[in-house]
DNA sequence: CCCTTTTTTTTCGAGCCTCGAAAAAAATAA
DNA sequence: TTATTTTTTTCGAGGCTCGAAAAAAAAGGG
């Protein structure tokens, strides 16, 4: 249906954007606010004294870098940190992860604990997130009524409803509707995204000039996951979370996925598969689950050191991942490209063979804009974008509700 | 920055949608208006009367599929063929053709010509386009300055702008600004756009049943040119047109392509790749700038009879295909898939080896979605994907100006 | 044939929202 | 202390959408 634009939706709009603009540049102006978003000072006047008197917004003496100049000085307004709190929990190989968010994204209480993922089934997985939310949420000092959303970012493939965790690689179930349960254990809304989509959040939050419109994040691990920001929105696939990078096909019938199938990009360059090469086993060899990071790195010194079978590996991954960029950029055009993850340690033994390998495709063409970009924990940015995401929903439904800012569709 | 919205935006949105949905729905009455966007039955009223006053909508009579009712009769509206005037020319291998639409998106006149574009160099192109113009107009009674815009479609990549010709297959020379040229020469705003974006925004509109939010159309001919649309946008590149399918590499270091480049799809799949391997030549012989269809009719028997280098061709043609659709998919999920142009003679013989090799990938999980519908004829679609082009922009520009619609962006 | 019923469309006043201009507030400079 | 500068708020005007009521235009029924 073609909506049309009702007169109260202009309110709802217009506060998103003052919202959205202040969790942007931290502690913006009302003046700054008049430029960033083209209204007039009445308006914003409006709104942000709205806002104030609901406690979703609360004006901060910056002080610091203000420039000592005539005139009344301006007042800026930060998020008000008590207006809500959001709840994210990551759960990834081995790791589950919990942490309590105030409004204003500060860090009210954390959890972490070691899981044996690959071997607890079902019930043990969803009872140990129920655990690990309940004693954060004691360590925070609230209560689940106090929790406005919750982020659940996996390792994996989840629905394009973010409800569920539809295939991962961290244990044998599948199809996991952690968002129905999560929900009716505690009450409070929950999503479930897919870990790479979450570090692209958190890169575009964290430095806007680099990641805006169009940008890939590619998580280097035993599996290669992938985020992608096309004119600047997430990109999702049409029932799953998408981006299924590590399973293009990079040979057809070649070497043995995880997966299951032949010759997909990670059957190259997971990890596993660089040390199945490296080892000199056949590539029809069924993978590792998990690949010791103290072993890729000594795989990594031996290829730096001498030509031999561990350099021949990452070169074979290399060209895995670089014709399998050359064939994602002849569909979107070149794109800067973070690495994230235990990858980047052995990037620069790959990064030859990924440039030699683009520079074969028509992706290749633009090559100037291609960058890589590394970033050895993604642990940080996982969750720093699962907050984020939950944030933004916060400041959407909840302050503005009724109207879902196209900026924010996708992030 | 973050755009507010202003009050008078209001307006101009409301307005756009009406428009919007007459195009979309042919003759809806202000009732139908009312259900369609959600607005108020005052609200329709006002902007109708408005726009039928401006001379863009008119009422009509419609009296055939009318159900009688009691009541007052609906008044259907349908738009003002006299409003404005649009162009489209689209320039493929050897052809040349222009035509003038009214503003309901009626054919005024129609020229078509043939033109030997791979021997034609830079001026002589251009000076053919200047010239079907200028002769099109004539027969149509117009001038210039009565077209609003035109939509050109070309055969190859263009820049994201639309506004320029940046490489093709149907001549060797690259880089043709057509939209400054033609602007300049005529005075009219000019786009400059990929043939298949252009078959996938017919097909939108054709059948918005079956294609609607994620679809794929696929140009079957010589080259492999690709249309796609995810989330109900035309998708395009950052840089370029995008959606380089034919160019994703299928087999690293495998068959020449007429790009230069080895391995891409269309060096397996192409018009000139299967005649080459059908022929038992080496698949590092420089391609065909075009192949007869007799030629690949014939091909195509051969291969429906028995056994032989024919089938295998047209196998490996499939293979070709099936697995970048499976990559494809495995990005994007699954989608249906609109086979078109003179490929689709002899799609029936390599349906099987593509199904088998979207088997074979990740993205072939959910095939239940995936459907190929065949249209042989890629001429039509072409025209009235300009024409709707040029319209939409005549829509939202002229008579709801400074507002694009966000479901218009792609379209 | 006239009156009632039904459905569509227009009219009208109320309630919001944004805007520009002017006023108020809060600082520095002289 | 007063003038100047900059930010923020206030206030009236204009515009938009909405709901309710009125008007318009048909068929149905006696």
């Amino acid at each position: 249906m073609i909506l049309g634009v009702r007169h109260d939706d202009l309110r709802k709009r217009n506060r998103a954007m003052v919202i959205a603009a202040v969790r942007r540049d931290g502690q913006p102006s009302r003046t700054d606010l008049v430029s960033r978003t083209g209204l007039s000072h009445s308006t914003i006047s409006a709104i942000s004294s709205d806002l104030i008197a609901e406690g979703v917004l609360r004006p901060v003496k910056s002080g610091e870098n203000e420039v000592v100049r005539r005139g009344r000085p301006q007042v800026s307004l930060g998020l008000e940190p008590k207006a809500a709190t959001v709840l994210t929990v990551v759960l990834l190989l081995n790791t589950l992860s919990a942490t309590v968010f105030d409004y204003a994204g500060e860090i009210v209480a954390q959890k972490r604990e070691r899981l044996s993922t690959l071997t607890a089934g079902r019930d043990e997985l969803v009872g140990a997130v129920t655990h690990m939310i309940e004693a954060v949420l004691q360590d925070a000092g609230r209560t689940p009524n106090d929790v406005m959303r919750m982020t659940m970012a996996v390792q994996g493939i989840t629905d394009s409803d973010a409800r569920a965790m539809l295939w991962t690689p961290i244990t044998p179930e599948s199809d996991i509707p952690f968002a129905d349960i999560l929900e009716r254990r505690f009450g409070f809304p929950v999503t479930v995204q897919n870990d790479c989509n979450m570090i692209a959040v958190a890169l575009r939050a964290r430095d806007p000039e680099r990641y805006r419109d169009n940008f890939v994040t590619l998580l280097l691990s035993n599996g290669i996951g992938m985020g992608l920001v096309l004119r600047g929105e997430l990109f999702t696939g049409a029932y799953s979370s998408g981006g299924e990078f590590g399973h293009m096909i990079h040979r057809p019938g070649g070497a043995l996925c995880r997966c299951g199938r032949h010759g997909c990009i990670e059957a190259y360059a997971g990890n596993y598969a660089i040390l199945r090469e490296a080892a000199g086993r056949s590539d029809q060899t069924v993978a590792d689950a998990d690949v010791d990071p103290q072993t890729m790195l000594e795989l990594a010194q031996d290829a730096r050191a001498a030509d031999g079978p561990a350099r021949a590996a990452f070169t074979r991954a290399g060209e895995a991942i670089g014709y399998g960029l050359g064939s994602l950029f002849a569909l979107i055009d070149p794109a800067p490209v973070a690495i994230v993850g235990p990858g980047t340690l052995a990037f620069d033994v790959m990064e030859p063979s990924i440039r030699e390998a683009i520079g074969q495709t028509a992706g290749g063409q633009h090559d100037a804009v291609i960058s890589f970009d590394l970033e050895a924990d993604e642990m940080p940015l996982i969750l720093e974008g699962c907050a984020r995401r939950a944030l933004e929903a916060v400041d959407n439904e909840l302050f503005a509700p009724g109207y879902i800012a196209t900026m924010q569709a996708g992030a």
